[in-house]
DNA sequence: TTGAAAGCGCTAACAC
DNA sequence: GTGTTAGCGCTTTCAA
């Protein structure tokens, strides 16, 4: 029975007529946790069910001046780490009846700041952003809502509101001890638009960094073009390196997407990984752990960003939060594997 | 300057106060193509970029009876390819000002259910399901909301509204029928849960169709758990199906990330591709199209399936699409590469 | 346990 | 070009 589509959705109104009592029974009958008289809301939700009555949220939302959701900023869908921190935060938000409403700004600064003031006009009761630098415009813009703000996946040296996250560069730091330690000194780095990227631009700092604190050269750099680094790119990187400084030890990439492309532009050029050359990644995507050899890389926990994310949140709301903004420190790991001799 | 943040955000009577106007002409200031004095509306607007007003886009919708979004449902964040259709999908939308409210079920259609019954609350003018295969109610809720509905990356037997897909089935049988063609027999089949991954489950029936239609053994099959495919679980189907039938010719997975960690695993036993084994994928992801030898695969050309859904809504909005619903068939692209001889 | 009145922030419709 | 009135669908508040 195909009934015509309803040009006027059925209101609580509707059903309160059609149950024969007020429309604030009904209103009641809808809360879990309302004095109705039972047998009065069991008759209103089979009336509703039957009239195809679906609750407005909007609505209900506007007069109780809440939203029940959480704006959340990621750079790109198609990213794994985002899409895990992005679930853990939903799951830890859902129980509280709160709904992620999500945007993506391509890595770019500027659809950020569009981004924020489309999300912050559907009166959000926080958000959550991803990274760490942001237009002038948009600190302020978050500044002034009025609503507790977080940026993940960063440290950022002068943060608007609270933080969850990591050092970019630091990590990177790392990855280039532990290869030292082992003997490694001619390393390049692929990766990293400082236009752009900004966590991108991170990591390479803290490539550079830990290079000149070893008194290391550190002029082996190629960029992979805009972010997301592609596999392809990664290639097209590895094969520049090679040719302006063959005697490359060791590659430190930006993310697992590039240190993939270049261990497969090995295997096409007869370079043996680790033996000729190791090639570490960042971010321990799914890839990195079953290639061949399997990639040194760095797992940033991205669920649990997301999962530390909405605890702070719940605590912000349940006022049991301490006072002040929060700085939640992750610390990424270390992931060690084939690509640098440690399988 | 921090200043504390403000319980009451700012209202349009209060811009409209601080103007020396009514809200009516703040109102109309906020609109592109209104009559407002063009002094007054530069006032306006000076004034409450001052105050840090924000514009409330819930109180708006709900007197102008519309939401300005499109609920979209995809089984999951951490799939490039649903990705790219949601982002073609918005980019196409955007341009008329609608947003898209994105939900993801984890492959489960009782999950979809709860989705599909929250997006609906916000009254959103159209809703898009990834999947043509919903619970009984789900069928319901979707059938009288009274806005289009879409189901893509689907050709449904018996389609609720609007379609916009291709036939999961079908691609597979042209992949076989492509293999057989070449000479290869014995085919196995990697993936397809069907009680979970309906599309999954339309591949793996595409395999056994076209098997028998062959007059071939349709019995080389190896699940790979619950969707999404994982690399770790194509390369331990790979190690069973070799178990079983150790003279298996080629291999069509489910999708190119069990196809993947199949070859992986034919590098470690040092089987092969496509010397010893053949192997097919399915999604055209990033990884085929560079990993050594590259991957057979097919592309749904999802991209494709977001702006044809996207010009769809948009006919159906202005009243320019045809009477009654429409079946969008997209034709999906076979990517011949090395793992099946072909590069 | 239930109901009536008021109003959340905005805009359609109608004045002027 | 601008203002006034009414009201979107729901909940807060107060009363019964």
């Amino acid at each position: 029975m195909a009934r015509p589509p309803n040009p006027k959705p059925v209101t609580m109104k509707d059903v309160a007529r059609a149950a024969g009592v007020s429309v604030m029974t009904v209103s009641r009958a809808f809360k879990a946790d309302t004095s109705v008289n039972s047998e009065t809301r069991a008759r209103i939700h089979a009336v509703a069910e039957e009239m195809g009555y679906v609750f407005d949220v909007m609505a209900a939302n506007l007069r109780a001046q809440k939203s029940d959701f959480v704006a959340v900023t990621i750079p790109t869908l198609s990213n794994a780490n985002f899409a895990d921190t992005v679930d853990a935060l939903s799951r830890g938000l859902a129980g509280e009846g709160l709904q992620v409403l999500l945007g993506y700004d391509n890595y770019d600064v500027d659809e950020e700041e569009r981004l924020i003031e489309q999300l912050l006009r559907r009166r959000p009761e926080a958000i959550v952003v991803t990274g760490g630098t942001h237009t002038p415009r948009t600190r302020r813009l978050l500044g002034n809502a009025g609503i507790p703000v977080v940026e993940i996946w960063d440290l950022p040296a002068d943060p608007i509101g609270h933080v969850v996250g990591f050092s970019n560069a630091g990590c990177i730091e790392d990855m280039v001890d532990h290869l030292v330690a082992k003997g490694y000194r001619r390393i390049a780095f692929i990766g990293g638009d400082p236009e752009q990227d900004t966590r991108g631009a991170d990591r390479k700092r803290g490539f550079l960094r830990a290079m000149r604190r070893h008194g290391l050269d550190a002029g082996r750099a190629a960029g992979v073009g805009r972010s997301p680094a592609s596999m392809q790119s990664g290639a097209r990187a590895l094969t520049r390196i090679m040719a302006e400084h063959p005697d490359t030890q060791a590659v430190v990439c930006v993310a697992d997407q590039s240190a993939f492309g270049a261990l497969t532009e090995c295997m096409r050029r007869g370079i043996r990984v680790p033996e000729d050359l190791a090639i570490a990644g960042f971010g321990a995507f799914e890839v990195a752990a079953i290639c061949v050899p399997t990639l040194t890389t760095i797992d940033p926990l991205p669920g649990r960003i997301g999962a530390r994310t909405a605890e702070l949140l719940l605590a912000l709301r349940a006022g049991t939060a301490p006072d002040g903004p929060q700085t939640i420190s992750i610390t990424p790991a270390l992931r060690l594997a084939q690509s640098t001799g440690d399988g």
